[in-house]
DNA sequence: TGGAGACATGTCAACAGTGGAAGGTAAGCT
DNA sequence: AGCTTACCTTCCACTGTTGACATGTCTCCA
């Protein structure tokens, strides 16, 4: 139940509307902590009901800003500081790499090809967006850059990853090939 | 929906009983596609719906043997194949990164501290499991190893980012201290 | 023979996440 | 004045995930 934690944290550095936290987590949270529009005006709703936000303003269009309250910057707190976070999620791939021998060896090979080449990709445009942070044209807060940082390394170790287990599969499957070479 | 294609890929290398792969989601798969019995069950009576399994026979105790289908083993490789694999997911962990800024220094360092323990810890605990494995008590596949050596460098990486991050922390916040010691 | 423990499945309520439809208001432009 | 575009919210149906509860059988062993 992290999206009530993700909606409080970015209240707490001032009051939106939901509106405004949508384009947010389109943008710098997509990658983190991806929700949809009707995801969060239904939290925003429960934030509400549980007295952890407020309706601090109207606007046009029905716009309603909202603002953290001190119990939701409690909660938001207590999250920070005493809940554990979940050591690793789901990952469907590696599920795969547990089935890879379902596949032959050349498939098997172009699987982890192409986790090698998603990453590297991931890694250079990520390493681009923090050569314009840098510039200054786009400025990041502390936290978006370490953030931007692990990214950056967790895809070069993802990429490193994926060729060392294409190598390995080399290793594994030549040695019938090897024997047949020598007998 | 990868729920649908683990259960398929335990399958394929064999029949086995819901309870059968109950087991061993909650050992080897636990990491990777954690899922409950609940889940597990109903997922198989879908499967059998689809014509992705059937029973092939039934034990005591009302055990059924499941066994995939050929429509089964296709969409299992269609999924290993054509599927582009999501490239990250949620994390809780980099989520409350983007919220430091709500803690003070010491608070912000001790998370990011733990954060590396954490990783140190698991990081330990799977380069003695890969130990037990090379000894040979506990044989697993290839796969399995692949996937064992992804949890390592994982790990490594958080320890090392998490690390990186407190320096940075430090780097960021005594600015104004350094001045005044100057001042 | 009686109890513990492993084996085995089924069902239900609640919550979290996805995707899309629907409906309405304000601002800016021509 | 009319049009378009951006702004803004609500609701709904479906799927996935979790945890708990219910139910029963077989094997072993004291």
């Amino acid at each position: 139940m992290s999206l009530r934690h993700a909606v409080l944290g970015l209240l707490s550095s001032g009051p939106a509307s939901g509106y405004d936290l949508l384009k947010i987590f389109e943008l710098s949270l997509a990658n983190v902590w991806p929700a949809t529009q009707s995801q969060l005006y239904s939290e925003l709703g429960r934030l509400a009901d549980a007295g952890f936000v407020a309706v601090a303003a109207e606007g046009p269009r029905g716009r309603k800003e909202y603002a953290i309250t001190d119990a939701g910057r409690a909660e938001l707190r207590h999250w920070m500081t005493e809940v554990e976070p979940t050591p690793f999620n789901r990952s469907d791939m590696l599920l795969r790499v547990f089935f890879l021998g379902e596949l032959d060896a050349e498939e098997a090979r172009a699987y982890l090809r192409g986790r090698a080449e998603a990453a590297d990709r991931r890694h250079r445009g990520l390493a681009e967006l923090r050569e314009v942070v840098a510039k200054g044209d786009d400025p990041l807060s502390v936290y978006g850059l370490m953030a931007l940082e692990w990214g950056l390394r967790f895809a070069a170790v993802q990429r490193d990853w994926a060729a060392w287990a294409e190598r390995e599969l080399d290793r594994i499957r030549t040695p019938e090939d090897r024997r047949e070479d020598q007998g």
